[in-house]
This record gives structure tokens, sequence and C-alpha cells, in this order.
RNA sequence: GGCCCAGUAGUUCAGUUGGUUUAGAACGCCAGCCUGUCACGUUGGAGGUCGUGGGUUCGAGUCCCAUCUGGGUCGCCA
């Protein structure tokens, strides 16, 4: 580059200050306004904009900005002065000062974007992902990703503070059985094989803590073949953490100090802790999710003691077959819902997979349900009394011999009203932790226990005893931790006893051979003295997407996919050359 | 894999029951004028494979079928 001007200071740092100041300055032209003798530009940089005013003065320069246009990368030598009173522009920082630029430079011309390079622009995500480098020039783009490596160094500093080593673990590894379908690689050097890329660096991470550690963590690009939604993409990044010696509580209070350093870090707002804490039982209970939205209450209350003798039969059959009767009380529900938009909360119910909705509305009239026929007038009282109703609510209720469908579906229907009903306080941050999540869940599928979490995962001490006959009843020592009503991160102590392992493996049904091919090395490291260790994995994207209030992981990864799982800027994925293929031993059939 | 929404100028959109001429508007772009603009103003101009393919029809941006792309969601994501 033979650029003469060689840039002194920022656009966005000049201020009152700095009148009479000599400045250097090079960017992009944000805007230029052409008033004939005199031309307006404004010049933008990382820091912000300032605006750099060209005249007659200065006969060559003005020349020069004569050609210049949106986006022109340029240099500017020029003097700040304080702008007249009746000059100042007050919604730009800069606004008071302006530059007299006497000497410039182009050093780029540039094509015409295809959307402006500012906040709220109304421009299809699709375009602003194949020009993604003109969509990060965007001050909203640029916050994200200048908050993302903000977030990045509180963790290390933290981390680093409290003894972690920040250990790197393959990308080119070792398919594993269970889980998500792996991305895989195929082995030149050995052909037919394949490598795959990491779900997450569990088992290294595991290894790591045998190796003698002690503590770990890694910022991890993690890979999934699944399809993709708002907040999940094909590669990801997991905060990584292990610890030896350790167990629930102290993974828990290090991991809140770690939360609430980064987060005051980060947003300034002030978080407290400890957090509060509930089972998975718990957050089934009342909320039909292991992942509760505690910013707003309607909580789920059991009504199935109050009805179970009801002549209402869809109530009382429900009961007795082994489940439950569960309500909401949406407040002030009653005149919010005519009666046809209650016959749309069943449709909607339907679609969470409950059979049916059954409803009383409290009205100044008395009580409207189709249902209240069905029961005394003690016995209606008492329901209502359960959900704490009063006039103008509206109470609705699911019944099932699945208990835990009408959890799940109640669970639905209550983050469906409260988005509908506006009941969210979006300036909240509600951190929670789930803990005690079963250890095992059945799998219709291949008709056998599976890992909930996955199958190092320690059961609880107490429960041990129940994996020989009533597997579904063990707890683990794992836990959650929520925000707002998303996972941001889940872990557990693991199993650090080779017998226990192996009876894990027996209960997932992993013949011994099945084990020691797929996890076969972390079975031997386990033969040579293991430190008892547990540990978390946060979904970063998320945790970032969150903090910043975005509704899209899209908007915080630098260069993300499409729900296609390809990217539009590179066009990735594509074709690739036979002769690569043959190297690789593939052939392509489709 | 299922369901839903969208695709018309560089961008965002309008385009009625299928028929008003050459498919419009705004912003952007190009050219002229303009010394205090900051959404500069002003005069003029250029710019279209109506996602793609097929079908119905005298006639399709509009209706039908298929397909592609982008988004949301269910399944899936230990």
């Amino acid at each position: 580059m033979r650029n003469k001007i060689k840039r002194n200071c920022y656009c966005g740092d000049l201020r009152v200050e700095h009148e009479g100041k000599e400045v250097c300055l090079a960017g992009w032209v944000q805007t230029r306004r052409d008033l004939g003798g005199l031309i307006f530009v404004d010049l933008r940089d990382r820091s912000g904009i300032v605006q750099v005013v060209f005249n007659p003065e200065h006969k060559e320069a003005l020349k020069t900005a004569d050609k210049i246009r949106s986006e022109y990368v340029i240099a500017v030598k020029g003097k700040v002065f304080r702008r007249p009173e009746e000059n100042v522009n007050p919604k730009i920082p800069t606004g008071y000062i302006e530059v007299m630029g006497n000497e410039l430079e182009i050093l780029s011309a540039a094509k015409t974007p295809p959307f402006a390079i500012e906040d709220d622009v109304k421009v299809d995500e699709s375009v602003r992902l194949k020009y993604r480098y003109l969509d990060l020039r965007r001050p909203q783009m640029l916050r994200n990703v200048i908050f993302r490596s903000k977030v990045n160094k509180a963790i290390r500093d933290f981390l680093d503070a409290n003894g972690f080593l920040e250990i790197e673990t393959p990308i080119l590894t070792k398919s594993t059985p269970e889980g998500a379908r792996d991305y895989l690689v195929p082995s030149r050097l050995n052909p037919g094989e394949f490598y795959a890329l990491p779900q997450s660096p569990q088992l290294f991470k595991q290894i790591l803590m045998i190796s003698g550690m002690e503590r770990y963590y890694q910022i991890a690009r993690c890979f999934r073949d699944e399809d993709l939604r708002a907040d999940r993409q094909p590669e990801f990044t997991q905060l990584d953490m292990e610890m030896s010696f350790i167990d629930v509580e102290g993974v828990i209070t290090l991991n809140e100090k770690l939360i609430k350093y980064v987060t005051e870090k980060v947003t300034g707002t002030e978080i407290e802790i400890p957090f509060p804490r509930m089972t998975f039982k718990q957050a089934m209970e009342k909320y039909g999710s292991d992942k509760p939205d505690t910013r707003f209450g309607m909580e789920m209350v059991d009504i199935s003691h109050i009805v179970s003798d009801s002549n209402f039969k869809v109530f009382s059959q429900a009961v007795k077959g082994g489940g439950c009767v569960k309500g909401l009380n949406i407040k002030k529900g009653g005149e919010t819902f005519s009666r046809r938009q209650i016959d749309e909360l069943a449709e909607k119910a339907k679609e969470f997979g409950s059979k049916g909705l059954a409803w009383i509305n409290i009205t100044l009239e008395g009580i409207k349900s189709p249902i209240a026929k069905f029961f005394d007038e003690k016995t209606l009282a008492k329901i209502i009394d359960a959900l704490q109703g009063e006039t103008g609510d509206l109470i609705i209720f699911v019944a099932d011999t699945n208990t835990e469908l009408v959890m799940t579906s109640l669970g639905s229907m209550r983050i469906y009203l409260a988005k509908t009903l506006n009941l969210i306080d979006k300036r909240k941050l509600n951190f929670l932790w789930v803990t005690e999540f079963p250890l095992l869940e059945y799998s219709e599928d291949e008709k056998r226990f599976v890992a909930k979490h996955h199958p190092f995962t320690s059961p609880m001490d107490e429960d041990i005893s129940l994996l020989d006959k009533e597997p579904a009843k063990v707890r683990a020592k794992a836990y959650d931790i929520i925000l707002n009503g998303t996972e941001l991160g889940g872990g557990s102590i693991r199993i650090h006893d080779a017998a226990l392992q192996k009876k894990m493996f027996e209960t997932l049904g992993f013949s011994q051979e099945r084990a020691e091919n797929n996890f076969g090395f972390l079975l031997r490291a386990f033969e040579y003295g293991t430190p008892p260790h547990g540990g978390i994995a946060y979904g970063l994207d998320r945790m970032i997407m969150l903090l910043l209030g975005l509704e899209s992981i899209r908007d915080c990864i630098a260069f993300p996919k499409t729900q296609n799982a390809s990217c539009l800027m590179t066009e990735a994925p594509g074709e690739v050359d036979i002769k690569q293929l043959k190297e690789l031993h593939v052939q392509v059939k489709i």
C-alpha cells in the first residue's frame, strides 16, 4: 500500500477536547452529501462515525471527494474544529466537532452495496448472509461480535484466576454411538475408515482428569449433524469445563461465581447468587418442563386428589388409570378470551399433545364451564380454591392417564400463553439450576434404556441400589443451568469407578464387546487411578444470544449456516474434484 | 421426514374475481444544479428471466402440479 496518510486516531473517539488537533483518519464512507462547492463525508471505522468536510480551500481534496461513493475506503488528513452551535448534530457522539479535510486519499473503491450499512435495515436474511462481510459492518452486528469477544475474555480471566488450564482437544476424533448424528471425515491413509468431528470434548476432558490436569476448560467447537433451528447450528461453541475432586455442590457454586463474573462484566447487570434450584421432579410438576421459565408465574396445580371420584369421567378415569389432572389459572383470562378464542386454545392444546382442554370461566355472572355440571358445588369450590381462582379468571385443565403428557402439554400451553399475553418481562435474567435428573429414560425406538445425559453420568449414591430393579427411578448427579426458560448448559459428576461404569453399560444393554469397541480407551484409562470428577458445558452461542436479547443464534455467529446447513457466502458445502474422492477412497452415489 | 410462511427492479414492497396499454411505488443507483448538510435539497434518467420447470386458458405475476431457495416449527438434537 502506497498511502501516505497514516492513521493516528479513530473516528468515533474525537470530541471537543481534540479541537485544533491535526488528525489522520481512515475508514469507510458511510455517506457523502454533495452541496456543490462543499462536500460532507461521514467516515466510519470500528469506533464510530465522524463528519469530514471538504471545501474549496483544499482544491485537490475536494476534487477527490467528488469521486468517492458509499463504502469507499479512504484516508483523510485534517484538523478538528468545534462546530458552531447551529451546526451541531446531537444524534451522534462526535456531533459537536467535525474534521476539515485538507488531504484525501482513496485507498479502495467499492461497488454499491446491495443493502445500506446501517441498523434496522430492512433486508432479507439470505441477502445479509450472502454478503456477510457487509452485514458485519453494521453497528449492531459489530456490537455482537465485540460482545462475544468480551464474553470469551471474561471467561478466560475468571477460569484462569481459578486454576483452570485451557487445553485443546482433537477435532478429528472417533465416532461414538448414542447422541446426535456425527459429521464424518474420510481418512486418506486408512482406506474405508472415518474420523468423526466431536459432538463435545466429553471423553477427552475426562481423560484429562485422569491425566492429573485437575481443572480443565476449553472454548470448544462442536459438531452435530441434526436439523437446524433459530437457536441451533450444526457447528457451535461450547464452554466446556471439568474438575477433579469435586461434587455437585462444588460445580454449582463455582459456576454461579463464573456466571456472575461474566454477566456483570459484559452487561453491567448485577446478578444475585446463589441461583434458585429445583429438582427435575419439581420442575416438571410445577412448570411442565425441565427448563422452566420463571420470569412469570402461572404455575401448574395438581387437582387429581380433588376430582378422582368425580362424575366427570375424563378426569376420574385419568386419575384411576395412573395419570393425573392439572390446571393453570390464566389470571383475568375470562376477560381477554372470547368463547371462540377458548376453542382456539383447545386446538392449541391438542397441538401440544393433550387430548382436549377443559376450562372454567369465573365471570361476574357466575361460573361458565362445560364441565361444571359434573361437579357438586363443594368440589367445584375446591378446584377453584386450589388454583386461587378469582372473578375474571379463566382456568384450564388437561387430564390424561399419561402423567408426563399432562405436564408437558400444559407446560407448553403455559409458555404459549405467556407469549401471547405478553406476561414475560424481557429485562429479567432468571438463572436457575435444575438438579436430580433421571439417569435413564426408556427408548421406545430401541426397546431399551438410554442415558438421559450420557453413559458416564454418576447415579446418586442413594439410588445405586435401584439400578437393577427400577432403572427408571434412578436419579443422576446431573444438573442443568437454565436462563429464561432456555437450557444454557448442563453437566454431571461422572462415574470414576470402573465397576460402576461396567454396570452402567450393562444397564444400557451394551455388550462388553461394544463397550470395548466404542469406549475401550476410556475404560482402560479408568483402570489407572481416576480421581472423582465432574463438570459442565455451556452452549456459548446461546448464552451470548440470550444476554444480547437476540432472536436468533445466527446474529452472534460471524459466519452462520442456513437451515439447509449451507453457507450462502462461501456456498459450502460443494462438490469436490473426483481426484480428491479417489484419494479418500470415497465413491459417491446419489 | 411432516406442517406453516415467503420468493416481482440493487433493496423493501404493491399488483383486486385471470384481461387498461410498455408490470408500479419508495429507497438506492447514474447525470446536471447547489457553500452548512447530517434522512441534504432539486431536475432528469437508467434499471425486471415476476425463483425454476411444466400445465389449464383465447389470455397467467395472478389458477393447478412439480421443484429449488430462505425462514419458523414438530420429529430429531445422549
